[in-house]
DNA sequence: AAGAGGCCCTGATAGC
DNA sequence: TGCTATCAGGGCCTCT
């Protein structure tokens, strides 16, 4: 599900909410994830209050006491439901929340607070929760990513360097989280059809005009997309369940054989698969 | 060393 | 209706 702006707005959606508040309870009933979720896992985090929520790229970080961390990633199918207490039943030991509605199966960690809690949901199980007992642990995983798309770094003289002599095409330099950090799949195609690039076209190929643009639509689109809170297709939703709108505003994802958008173009967007990933473009506005 | 492809996993949908 | 095949928003690992 989510890129950049997904992550963004599931963060924002948690922020203040979840901020100060201290963890009661830790309950892990599948314990697969992409990585296995460390025996000391549910031990480590009880007790400890969050600090701060914060985003790097697609990683979502919780900050635990000031000093510990905890960084979640939604994969493909992850999601995180926020869940308001509502009230104590006399003489029971039973909480109840709010009837937002929550998927029945691959509920696989519940983190519950003094009045709320979180739940992640994740059928496909690519995404994970991990640990950190200080920054320098945390640092080392993110340290190797390359700039966030939105960050100033990421600007035509990064662009120009690394796309020197690069044999790949720009769209797996776009998905390569080491070139370019918070880019997926769908952001990719929308990012070369604004910037008229043809996605098969090698790095070391963009001239400069094309590098200017690659950068400044790369910013637009995933500021947009973080406008319009996210996209929401196969049900994205923010942890207070709200949707995105930003797929009505895709220009050449899920398109195949649609029209194209552009003004006074009259081609239909064409559906490859580079690296295995579907790829839409427009074969005239894209033409090199 | 860089780049391509397989693979992890479940669920929705298309096609027969 | 019910089977099978294919494809999903990610990224790590292995092979060349």
């Amino acid at each position: 599900m989510p890129e950049l702006p997904e992550v963004e707005i599931v963060k924002q959606s948690l922020k203040n909410k979840l901020d100060h508040k201290r963890i009661k309870k830790v309950i892990v009933s599948n314990r697969n994830l992409r990585f296995r979720i460390e025996k000391e896992f549910e031990n480590f985090l009880e007790g400890k209050s969050i600090t701060n929520i914060t985003r790097i790229s697609k990683y979502i970080i919780l900050t635990l006491d000031q000093k510990y961390f905890c960084l979640i990633h939604l994969g493909m199918s992850g999601t995180l439901h926020l869940f308001k207490y509502k009230k104590k039943e006399k003489n029971t030991n039973l909480s109840f929340y709010n009837s937002k509605i929550l998927p029945k199966k691959h509920n696989h960690i519940k983190i519950k607070f003094h009045n709320c809690m979180i739940i992640y949901n994740d059928p496909r199980r690519f995404g994970f929760f991990k640990v950190f007992k200080n920054k320098e642990q945390l640092n080392e995983l993110l340290f190797k990513l390359g700039p966030e798309a939105t960050s100033k770094k990421f600007n035509f003289k990064y662009l120009k360097n690394k796309l020197t002599n690069k044999k790949k095409n720009i769209k797996n330099c776009l998905l390569d989280q080491n070139f370019v950090s918070g880019i997926g799949n769908i952001y990719a195609n929308e990012i070369l059809f604004h910037s008229k690039i043809k996605p098969t076209k090698l790095g070391m190929h963009l001239n400069n005009e094309e590098i200017r643009k690659l950068e400044k639509y790369t910013k637009i689109i995933l500021k947009l997309a973080i406008k319009f809170g996210g996209s929401s297709i196969r049900d994205f939703k923010d942890s207070k369940g709200l949707s995105g709108f930003f797929q009505n505003e895709f220009k050449v994802y899920n398109r195949e054989n649609k029209n194209c958008m552009r003004k006074n173009c009259n081609n239909k967007i064409y559906k490859i698969f580079i690296s295995n990933r579907s790829t839409f473009f427009c074969k005239s506005c894209q033409k090199k």
